[in-house]
DNA sequence: CCTGATTCCTACTAAATAAGTCGGGTTATC
DNA sequence: GATAACCCGACTTATTTAGTAGGAATCAGG
């Protein structure tokens, strides 16, 4: 589970619009809350702002929030935006065929457990269960 | 799970040397029946010698083995060779400090599952249950 | 003791990725 | 029109990745 300083970020950010109380939420803000590099995090919620994931306003009192209710964006579709779809990986050839089984269990375990996970169950502390 | 083509070559090659009757493998059979580039392939074998996962013998009829049972030798043991030990993460601020308990959860189902399956399970072809 | 097969070892390189930074433009409010 | 904010592409620097190069050392058989 390697996740780049980029993709953290973005969990982080979002997280952050999850928790405030509703309004736009300036980038300073969460730059400043989350120790995130101010110039970066802009790049940052530009990206997420153009896959639709949050809105955006500018001037005074302007600032981020979610375009969708807390409960209703996963850990996975951050990851994805940030991320990009990862492309299969190469055939194993012969006796190490069965390891193409292992790596993939992997996989769907991981993205089933990120799919599953909201930014509500973040931000409220409350998260399902973890242990499967 | 990203494995980078180094890791997945050295999995690769030590199933192959677990797939093999006893007796030296030579780097070439390896190379060809995996399809790793050859000088890169000694590389990595002799980072898993010196780690003390196979032994080595020069000359002809030389070549490489297990230094232990297939049976013995995890998919973890030989990940934990090549990426070396995974520094911790830096820490999350405020409300997206539940984050780390996710992440945490993900590596930590990960170790449990590769440190389960060995060598000799890859090799024979039967996997243990993967669905946990 | 020579030849060929094989491993051993350090160093190098090219390409990709990661982690930001920079400079300024645009929009909204007062 | 001043100020607060977002918008945007391009640039830079460091690290990692994926190998490659050139040979030295070792071993068996003839």
């Amino acid at each position: 589970m390697r996740l780049s300083a980029r993709t953290q970020y973005a969990l982080r950010a979002a997280v952050e619009l999850a928790a405030a109380p509703s309004g736009p939420v300036p980038a300073d803000r969460i730059s400043i809350a989350q120790r995130i590099p101010r110039r970066f995090l802009d790049n940052i919620l530009l990206q997420l702002r153009r896959a639709g994931l949050i809105n955006s306003q500018r001037g005074p009192d302007g600032g981020y929030w979610l375009a969708r209710p807390a409960a209703e964006i996963s850990l996975a579709d951050i990851i994805l935006v940030i991320e990009g779809v990862a492309q299969e990986h190469e055939r194993f050839p012969g006796v190490s065929e069965p390891l193409e089984k292992v790596l993939g269990a992997l996989r769907e375990h991981q993205d089933n457990l990120l799919a599953e996970i909201t930014l509500a169950h973040v931000a409220g502390g409350s998260l399902p269960d973890l242990s499967r």
